[in-house]
DNA sequence: CTAATTTAGTAAAACGTTTTACTAAATTCC
DNA sequence: GGAATTTAGTAAAACGTTTTACTAAATTAG
């Protein structure tokens, strides 16, 4: 049943001129190419008549651009990688690319396995959330010319573009919210890894928490133990025997995580222990208590990132100067950090 | 700086066999057209040597396929589409096929622009959340011989492939639910659509209410007033002027909505009223209330979109019987939903 | 020992574009 | 009025595969 659309060759057909000439009228270069007025009138017509567009495998394989990007994220069911999609895909659809999303788990050998899989030509660029371990594979892609935008972390020892935000004067803002606020025992949980992204954000608590002279209480829990026996455990563990006041989550996962045990061995704790959380959500609004979180600049990231991709492409194989952007989160206030005396006003 | 990747063309001559020879071996028909043991051996491991991939887009040009499909969904933000979407993008992967994202926002003029730009045949096939008036452009596409499969969806006159929750069967459990749980004014709150998984949700309602003899208390909200002041104004009224003592929402978003609202005017509402939505979500879990949700099969509804997918592409042109699946729904069951004498004992 | 068959490949066309290099006719220049 | 230039195009190569149709050499059949 398929039936065969139309090329270019059946125009020239058709019409009774040559491909090239149709080639040079659809993209533009008549008049340049000294095509007269009536045989552009004649193309433009018949192809507006039997709707013709061209194949863009095609132009892919002659131009070596096949206008699409990757965006690889952690989890793209995650509702901060889901959102900063949303914001790219209307990006690139304006400019006629599209994104093609995939997820690494944060795993080094699922990312390998993805770039393998895209690099081979397919793709005009890649933003990419980069696990762990994939620095070598990074500098691959950029080696051979392939435009890399790294977000959200980046590798101190490679040069590459990126846009991040200032995770340590965010977790440092955070906790110092909650000392103003007469918290005295704030936990830091957070994941167990090297990435910057959360280094930096444990370093902002150490410096908030050292400059008050407070005790630093951290539990770093290994990615894999999280909705494990494992991590439920940890986390009970410090909630219950540390005599702490607040917890400082450094990623939305860990808190929704925390919140499902707390809400099992004690609903109060909710109420009782100061929060922030990593991240915003709409949820965080709507919960009881509504939680304070630092609230990443999710469009604005998306924008940079989108306007680093665009100024490679554009540059085409000159090599542009390195863009690092780094933007600042926000603190979003709400009635987790208050302290419980004050919290149940409202 | 763009260093050119191999071809079959490099290994020819640096191996000097044919072209043809090469891609025998590559697609595996070495044995079957004959080639030695030695010059598969010889291939094999130079191209193993070289690391070389084929060109996908040459490849696409002379096979007509891409392996790539496209996920079009409302809006690839919403929790509901980005789980679907995880699990799709797993399956596809699998398979060797990459996944296309794209939001609609449940605008026809947008559903049209998309499909447009995808059905230029780099697109092996199409997964598709519809928005209401793209009935045409449906038809259209599977006329042409492109993969449709609709999901959450579908067009009552026009026979496609689909995979659908028994929509009824769950809005009417749900309400059935609020009725044994003593709560006697209960008001449906959903989307102006004609669209059937809405009307269909809005009929199990309806049902639920009249076998139980009790009044109808509905408000349908047009899409483009929600998170407006028109929207605002409407949920306003409802909640506060029909001393309604219960509410179901037709689906998560105008929940979240609702929720902010309520926040405002009376957070002590969200205790006092019972509450269903439809599609679950992590977050509601955790709220204080926990809400109770109609939970769609998300992995199982993702693995029958791709399985009539691949049907579909395997079986090539040949005509398949239509595959129209409609799943179960699961009430997930917490304390939202319960009398407010009982809702603060956990 | 010749004809038929099998083995082990190869040449070339095709997919649908873009682009470089060419040309024949018309026009301009001096 | 002939050379130079401009106009209005076109032919053909190239992108990197897959696949059909072919072939020369080796083997088998009778």
């Amino acid at each position: 049943m398929k039936q065969k659309r139309p090329s270019i060759k059946d125009i020239a057909k058709a019409l009774n001129v040559s491909i090239t000439t149709i080639s040079f009228v659809l993209n533009g270069k008549g008049e340049e190419r000294k095509i007269s007025k009536e045989v552009i009138k004649k193309i433009e017509d018949y192809v507006e008549e039997i709707n013709y567009t061209p194949n863009q495998v095609a132009q892919s394989l002659r131009t070596g651009e096949s206008k699409i990007l990757v965006f690889m994220v952690e989890d793209i069911s995650n509702s901060f990688f889901a959102n900063i999609a949303r914001a790219i895909e209307d990006i690139a659809y304006k400019k006629g690319y599209k994104v093609l999303f995939c997820s690494n788990e944060n795993n080094d050998k699922r990312s390998r396995e993805l770039i393998r899989v895209f690099s081979e030509r397919l793709v005009d660029g890649f933003i990419i959330i980069p696990s762990a371990g994939i620095r070598k594979e990074i500098e691959k892609l950029i080696k051979i010319g392939i435009p890399v935008v790294l977000g959200d972390r980046y590798f101190e020892d490679l040069p590459t573009h990126y846009v991040v935000i200032d995770n340590f004067q965010a977790a440092k803002a955070a906790t110092q919210h909650l000392i103003n606020n007469d918290f005295e025992k704030i936990a830091f949980i957070t994941i167990e890894t090297p990435q910057n992204q959360m280094t930096d954000r444990f370093k902002g608590y150490s410096q908030a928490i050292d400059d008050a002279g407070l005790e630093s209480i951290v539990l770093k829990l290994p990615f894999e133990t999280i909705n494990k026996k494992e991590g439920i455990t940890s986390i009970k563990t410090l909630l219950l025997k540390n005599n702490i006041d607040a917890v400082f989550f450094s990623t939305n996962y860990l808190t929704q995580f925390a919140f499902e045990i707390i809400k099992k061995i004690n609903p109060d704790l909710v109420y009782n222990l100061g929060i922030i959380t990593f991240d915003d959500n709409e949820f965080f609004k709507i919960n009881n208590p509504s939680i304070t979180a630092v609230a990443q600049p999710i469009e604005q990231i998306a924008k940079e990132l989108m306007d680093i991709m665009f100024k490679i492409l554009k540059s085409k194989d000159k090599n542009i100067p390195l863009i690092q952007k780094t933007l600042e989160a926000s603190l979003q206030i709400r009635d987790s950090s208050k302290k419980l005396s004050t919290k149940n006003e409202a």
